[in-house]
DNA sequence: GTGGTCTAGACCACA
DNA sequence: GTGGTCTAGACCACA
């Protein structure tokens, strides 16, 4: 069994550097934002964290970070080994 | 990919306290002379935050603000997590 | 004004490791079976996080790690730019 | 502290697969003869596990396994976070 | 081939 | 002088 999913190739939107704000909670509401205006839609997945890391300039780290925060808004699911997906509209 | 990069282990000169003039100031001068003299080379790592406080003597946060006027002038270049980067000489 | 806390020095129990086990939860635990034995009391201080991270052979990210465990449990309070403190035995 | 280590770039030697034998037993014994040789001398890193993957053409668990082996006959020490280093040689 | 943990060590924010 | 963020890149666990 296999389902087809979306997968995001870049960022919809360009992200513009707030110094005063940390970049994971920047990258969190960038994502969120996404969510919000359906360009990430319910069930697609996320790109992997490399990808992701690299289309911010970030490390993974600061990936890893900004998933929590959108796991704790309840917007993404991580499943560990497969990858992390839309849980719904913000 | 690395680079090896050339980085400070102590201060090239001595430094003498003018009573009169902000310490911060006298810092980011030092070192300013540092990088036109080319004991600081392009693309060289300043010392660490703390190895600076150190050797000049005072709080970590006097050091930031001597990096802010080094940043102001253009001399060097701040890259979070990594370190504090020779720009091009004064 | 300024108050009296005591400092935890070195570890009270030796841990062992268990490599099924993260070592960030294994810390967690370590540091709360000190506080359920009252080796660390109520407000005591923890310490310091790089001295946690060298008692344990760890980075320091590992030990915030296990903090935020702590802190979820209940069993901490995190003061930014003050220390972390006991809040009462498990 | 800082250490400057060595660190294997490519495969010292081409590896015939023989269809009979594991292939994490051949890549095993592959590096051993490496070592043996000098060819990755006492304190030198091996390559990233993703990067001997590609270069022997299997998933990384394949690699994961290898290595195993080299750390039971005592020839490489794995530090976490850090690399996969040579002890002695066979 | 994903996300998770971990390192060593940088600068940042707060008190 | 504390804890927090962040990097670059290592190995680990899961599917």
């Amino acid at each position: 069994m296999s389902t087809l999913i979306y997968v995001a190739d870049e960022l919809a939107y360009p992200i513009d550097w707030d110094p005063t704000e940390y970049r994971y909670v920047q990258i969190a509401n960038h994502i969120e934002k996404q969510i919000q205006d359906g360009v990430l839609t319910e069930g697609a997945a996320l790109p992997a964290v490399p990808a992701l890391a690299e289309e911010y300039g970030v490390a993974r780290m600061t990936i890893k970070r900004a998933v929590e925060i959108l796991v704790e808004r309840g917007l993404v699911t991580v499943l560990r080994g497969r990858g992390t997906f839309v849980r719904r509209r913000g």
